[in-house]
DNA sequence: GAAAGCGTATTTATCGGTAAAGTTCAGGGC
DNA sequence: GCCCTGAACTTTACCGATAAATACGCTTTC
């Protein structure tokens, strides 16, 4: 059987002192580069693999992290049509925390009433990352356990936590400015009802860039809806009935922009021809839409990561809630033509 | 600032040594009852949390046996194209393990070499799930570890491991028949390339309910691509450029589908009148096709479930590779129309 | 009465690493 | 030649817990 092979073994099979190995492994200075490559090339063929326990209690155990375990909680009324939306947060999420060195727990949810799942044991968690759509009466709940949360919600406007969200004002303001800029001038709104955080802010950043650009913001030109590819059929059916002259529309949200394309083809318009759309979110099934959706895309790994730093920040130093905003970034497609 | 409580502290506290709180911390004997008491209280007293980190080391580093831990192995491949799939059977897995009692962490695997990211922490682990696309010398490095693995993996034919797959051969055989059934002959088949494993299968479905039809299987009317939307556009233009007249085509992956649309509209040909396309997999996407592609819908959560009850078979008992299969089924939507 | 047995509790070595404080040695400025 | 500097390592001291070995009273046993 092989012998266990420790940062000792390969300390000695080259020559040198355990602690050399140990920099190598962190990537560190104060190893010539000879030596290094010595260490690098010993430690593949030896196969060894750092002992994760043992290098959470050398670096400081002491700092907080009890089990070296964050939490990611996911709640169920995402699981369907939202995975392709979590899945990115998750590996991103989970990327940057083997980065870190500490675990990763995944927990469905089911039943989002205010009581954390007996499943979770959050007392071993040192910290929780919660997406989907958590309660508010859940998060409070949370927090009398005393571990440490950060959101990655869409929805839970005024959350007494740590969230990690899309720069919505400024993407919709983009976004917007795309249409101004293709010379749209009649340019309706298909938004989430305002209940949702997200909603309001792409609402506001469509209304700024209106204004800025002079044009009118008709409210007949708006319509919120239920964040849903139904509701954006819905949604853009009323906007086209209004009989408002329209040439294109934002739809915050991909999901109300795949609906708004069944109903616009419904109504005999063609896409981008007689009317252009920009969405928001960049999910999967908008890059295989005929035409391809023009839409902002968020780089969700990129949340799941800073969620995760976040989270550990409020684990080792206890600090006011804080809210981080993540760019967005038109994706120019086919959806969208100058009028 | 509440001072970090260890054992050292709790043992302090109570004027004992430090490995008379271990005993008491793991049930062991060889401390009286008095002093057993005194130490419990001191701990709930000052609010003790064990150091799992440092417990591993101490108990013998390698020996992690019962962590109660399962570990979902998601290779990063499918990251992008493939979360709305793999994170339908991750939320399976994951209902499942907590009704189990048992946690299940979650690992993004990007480098996909034969060695196991050092970032797992396999031998903490009871059991791995893997997902994706690992390499056959992933599989055998993982087993090498002695850790159970159960493979939900679409691609890797005669891995020797236990499995969880979509029943290919009768799904595909559903589907091919349903084409049969509206009265076309002239079925076309488009398809993964064939050291997929499950691209086999779904090709040997469609040829049994196509000889079982006495229809002719032609190998001309069967491309073997990529399995992408691009290949998929690749290969249905190709089928389309042959000449060979066909009124419908079997696409064994929704990918491919996804691709035979576009690929079908360029030609100029309407999908179902002058095409009828069925799918396989029903990825979240083909839902928002228009015409919504009819597929064959794969309940993935039960994939992830199933395997979640492998692997603890696996962990109690270790026994001979299985695979199971679980079943599709086909809905029915607009992609398909009778001759 | 000395050796042995036994329940308790304490040392001590260790697990596999990490960090901070040495140590060595080559080179550079003056 | 002298002192300083800094790179490249090594020593040493833990991290927080565990297990094995040891010590300490006190009762039994021959």
């Amino acid at each position: 059987m092989a012998q266990k092979v420790g940062i000792k073994q390969i300390a000695e099979q080259c020559g040198v002192s355990k602690t050399a190995v140990s920099m190598v492994l962190n990537n560190r200075a104060g190893v010539s580069d000879s030596t290094r490559e010595r260490i690098r090339r010993t430690i593949g063929e030896l196969g060894y693999r750092p002992n994760q326990a043992a290098r959470r209690l050398g670096r400081g155990g002491t700092t907080g992290s009890k089990s070296g375990m964050l939490g990611f909680l996911a709640f169920d009324r995402w699981a369907d049509s939202g995975h392709s939306y979590y899945g990115q947060v998750l590996a991103g999420a989970s990327l940057h925390a083997q980065e870190l060195g500490v675990g990763l727990t995944y927990h469905q949810v089911i039943d989002p009433t205010d009581a954390p799942p007996d499943s979770v044991d959050i007392e071993a968690l040192d910290g929780l990352l919660v997406t989907g759509k958590p309660t508010l009466g859940f998060i409070e709940a949370m927090r009398k356990r005393s571990a440490p949360i950060v959101v990655v919600s869409p929805s839970t406007p005024h959350i007494q936590a740590d969230s990690v969200r899309p720069e919505n004002i400024e993407s919709a303001w983009v976004a917007t400015r795309h249409l101004i800029e293709l010379g749209h001038t009649q340019i309706g709104y298909l938004g989430g009802q305002s209940f949702n955080a997200d909603a309001q802010e792409r609402h506001f950043g469509y209304r700024l860039a209106m204004q800025e650009a002079g044009l009118e913001v008709d409210d007949d030109r708006s319509v919120f809806t239920d964040f849903s590819p139904e509701g954006g059929e819905q949604g853009m059916r009323e906007l086209i009935e209004r009989g408002h002259p329209m040439t294109a529309v934002f739809a915050g949200g991909d999901y109300l922009a795949l609906g708004a394309y069944d109903a616009a083809h419904h109504a005999g318009l063609s896409i981008p021809g007689d009317l252009s759309i920009v969405g928001f979110d960049d999910i999967e099934p908008v890059r295989y839409l005929r035409p391809a959706l023009t839409t902002v895309h968020i780089d969700l790994r990129a949340v799941g990561a800073r969620a995760v730093d976040r989270l550990m920040q409020l684990i080792t130093a206890d600090q006011s809630p804080l809210r981080i905003r993540v760019p967005g970034e038109l994706v120019l497609r086919d959806s969208t033509a100058p009028v």
